[in-house]
Formats: structure tokens, sequence, C-alpha cells
DNA sequence: ACACAAACGAACATCTACGAACAACTGTGC
DNA sequence: GCACAGTTGTTCGTAGATGTTCGTTTGTGT
């Protein structure tokens, strides 16, 4: 890699992140820590970013306010978010499902500005993130399983049972290709099953870190599936797997691993 | 975590919540308290924000003897948030309405760790507050307000008529002795209007500056409270006007603004 | 006024980040 | 092939940040 090349790759990672440390970067970009920190001296000295004790920060900072918490990949969540936004036009009916993958898509669609959208999800983080916004924000209600901030139980599945949906958004803990999508908790189960199977369309955000992996109860052999979008550590079998189920499978950009 | 990171982090959190114990800092930011007190310390030497005995609080820069709009009264309304919890009990069902006020209640009641409560709310940021703990959330569902992030509609409404609450906790952006207390938007004033209700003790929290106002739409009379709880600026009047009228009146303890 | 608990900050130990110096590698021009 | 400049990685002593301990101060309840 370019040494420009790095230095646009560091500015980008810095305006999406705000601030990152110097380990962050390098194991990132794949060089060692001292070209980082040289790196940084030097942005730094053009006056294009500021120098911090561990890394650096952007200068002008525009930020949410909300405090991001620092999780597993979530560069390929944030790239998987952005890709899936892509599927969503304007006048639609989509559900979101719970987890971080899919607050990142909350986000990607709020910047997105589509018109007339309506939005359904049992997620409150993923509902907060959409509100204030000109989305129509449906809220499913009941108690909230802790474990993932999520409404569960029959007020929620009742609603489900008459809605339809153009497209439903689904996460998951795991994924092969023996078993299908597999999850741990029954509760939220049972709501993903219910909005899977009122959505004309549907697919499955996950980063690739999750494909093979099994966990204890079903949510949705392959076959129910129309989409599924992964990062590009997808391994080729999977990918082809995938594929020769016919479903569609669509990577992340890797672009979009750096830049905002 | 970057040290300057973790220092916008503070000030935002002081921002919102106005004053912040070293405690809370430290188990939020996951960091020793020492390190918190020593970032406050340089904070406070910065003139960012000041140092009080605890913790710290945001520096309330007065132009026109008026606070600024984004952190208005947020230490009155900390204040009447702590004052508030003290009346929940182990065991109890509570309603929570909307707004900042009720944000800072959802915090105190987290921090209380009471046992086997059970609180619903329609706001999803209270919800958002109280995940992650000991306490049982109900979430209502249906459509999200857009100003005020709350659910509002016929499903709701529905749920909490056959609801029954031991306290409800309500806020409002006006109050006065002849009309009583009252908002600006029909959907939540019926989602208000069903909590109180169904609850056998309702206390409207509201900060003084809301005293003498009025707005359209009239959410309770008077009679409807059993308590109001706000800040050492009520005026004398008002509070022997609403004391008159059977009410209890609590005033949050002027301690708990945590003056300089 | 007193006792008790919480908060404080100095001092120390530990860990991490820093940057200088040097070595290794890369590509270029002769 | 060889000299050279530019870039990157490695080593190492130094400086800075963080957590822990402990004695002191401050606040609170009786």
């Amino acid at each position: 890699m370019l040494a420009e090349e790095r230095f646009e790759n560091i500015l980008s990672l810095l305006k999406s992140h705000g601030f990152c440390t110097s380990q962050f970067l390098a194991s990132e970009l794949e060089v060692s820590d001292m070209t980082i920190r040289r790196d940084l001296a030097a942005l730094d000295k053009e006056g294009k970013i500021k120098r911090v004790h561990g890394g650096a920060r952007i200068l002008q900072r525009e930020q949410n306010g909300v405090r991001q918490r620092a999780e597993l990949h979530m560069l390929e969540k944030k790239a998987i978010a952005q890709t899936a936004v892509d599927f969503v036009k304007e006048g639609e009916t989509i559900f979101i499902d719970a987890g971080s993958t899919m607050v990142e898509l909350a986000y990607a669609l709020r910047e997105r500005n589509l018109r007339h959208l309506r939005v359904v999800t049992h997620a409150v983080a993923v509902a907060a993130v959409l509100t204030s916004d000109e989305i129509t924000v449906v809220q499913l209600g009941g108690e909230i399983y802790r474990s993932s901030g999520a409404v569960t139980g029959q007020q929620a599945l009742k609603f489900l049972e008459s809605s339809r949906f153009d497209r439903c958004f689904l996460a998951a803990s795991a994924v092969n290709l023996d078993f299908g999508v597999s999850d741990r908790h029954l509760p939220e189960i049972e709501v993903k099953r219910a909005a899977m199977q009122h959505s004309s369309w549907t697919a499955l955000l996950i980063d690739a870190s999750k494909w093979g992996a099994q966990s204890m109860l079903r949510v949705a052999s392959l076959r129910e599936l129309q989409c599924v979008i992964s990062d590009p550590n997808l391994s080729a079998e999977a990918h082809q797997a995938l594929r020769s189920r016919g479903l569609e499978v669509v990577i992340a950009d890797s672009e979009r691993l750096v830049l905002p």
C-alpha cells in the first residue's frame, strides 16, 4: 500500500470513528504502529488531524451524541448495513430485527432520507435511532428481553400476525448450511420467525465470523431466506453453497470497510 | 478508550445529566474513579466544568439571565427525579411518562436497585435506560410520535386499559391553577390520560419554569393528581395554592441541585 | 459534638505510548 | 551490479497514563 493511500485511509477511518488509537489504525491498515505514529505526526503537522496521546482525532466533529459501544467486527457490521440499506425503496414497510448490525442499519437508513418509509421493530435501540426523522417508526410492545433490549411476547407476536412487510432484515448469532439460521433465546426467535413469515422478502445480515457456527434454536432454514448480506471475509465455499441454494448473496464492498 | 475521547464523553454525559457523580462516570466509561477524578480536575482547570464534592456539574452560562436551551433546567430535573424515586417501593408496578425529567427518573431508578419492580413506559428513551437491569420493563407498542420519541395510538391505549399501576409519574409542558396540567400534542395526551386513570397514585414532576404556563390541551385537572414534585424555584404562592387543594407538594432538596 | 462512611488526593507500581536511532528493505539511476 | 534516497520495521530508554493503596478531609446522621 502506498503511503498516500494510507493517509487517505487514516483520514476516512478518523472521519467515521472520530477517534482512533494508533494500535487500531496499525492493525486495520496492516502496518507497524511506528509507521502510524509517523503518519499521524505528518497529518497533524499538515493540520488535517489532531494528534492525541494514544492515537488521533479528527478536527471538526459533528458527533451525534450517541455513545458507540466498542464491539467486535464493528467495521464489517457497518459495511454490511450500508450495503443492506440499498435494497430499501421509498414507500416501503420494513421490519428491522435487534442487534448491533441492526442499529447500524438504522443509522444508515436515517442518513438515506427516504420518503414515506415505515419501519417496524422490536428493538428499542433501533427505534431510538430512527425517531426524530421523516421515517414512521412503529415500536412493538411488550416485555423487554434484557439480553438484547428487544421486545418479546404475545402482544408483539399478535401485532406481527396482522402485519405485512416488504422487507425483513434479520440478524442472528449463528448460521451454517445444515441447521440454517440459529440463535439462543426462544422469546426473541419467536418474534424473528413471525416477522419473517409476514415479509415477502427476507435478508440475513451476518458478519463472516458467524458463518459455520450453530446455536441451540433454529430461527429459519436457508430456504426461507431470499438474500444473505455479509462481508468480504465470507469464505468462497460459503458463498458458493448459498448461491447454489438459490439465495442472492451480497458481499459488502470492501471499500466500505474504510470509507464513510 | 483514548483519554481525549473520555473527556468528550464526560462532557456530553454532563451536558445531558447536568450533574454526575464520579462513580457514575467511572462505571459508565469503565475506568477507575481515580482516573475520573483526575479527568474532572483537568476539565475543571480548563474551565469546562465545575468540580464539586462527589462529582461534577456543567457550567450554566447564563445569557440574559436565561440558560441555554439544550441543557435547560437539567439540574432541577435531575434533583426532581432523585426526589421522586424515593416514592417507589420494591415490588411495585409503575408507569413512567416521556420527557427529559422522566429519563432522569429512569437513571435514578436504575441506581436504586429495587427488586421486583415492573416499569411500563411509552418512551423508548426510558426503556433504553432501564434495560440491562433487574427491572422488568414493558414497552408500550405503536407508532412513535416524533417530537417526544414516545409511542402513541390505539394499541398503547388498549394495553393501558387493562393495566393497573401503583404509581404514575407524569411530565407536562405547562401547569397552572385554572387549567391544570396541559400539553401540546393530542396523541401523547391520550396516553398520559389513560396511564393516570389506571394508577392509584399520580405525581406530576415539573420544574418550576413550567408553573403558570398553559398549553392548548388539558392533560388533567389538579384534582386528579395526588402529588406534585418540583424544585426550590417554585413560588411560595404556587406551593400554597397546590397544598390548599389537597395535593402533596414535594420540593426537591436544594442540596441535590449541587450548587457551587 | 461525635462517629461513621464516602470522597479525596498523594505516592507508588504497572503498563502503554512515544520517538530516537538503527537496521532492513525497495526502487531508481547510473 | 552498485550507490543512494526514501520508507518501513525493530529496539530501547523515557515519558505519560492508569490503577491501587492508604492516610486525610469532607459530609452526614445521631
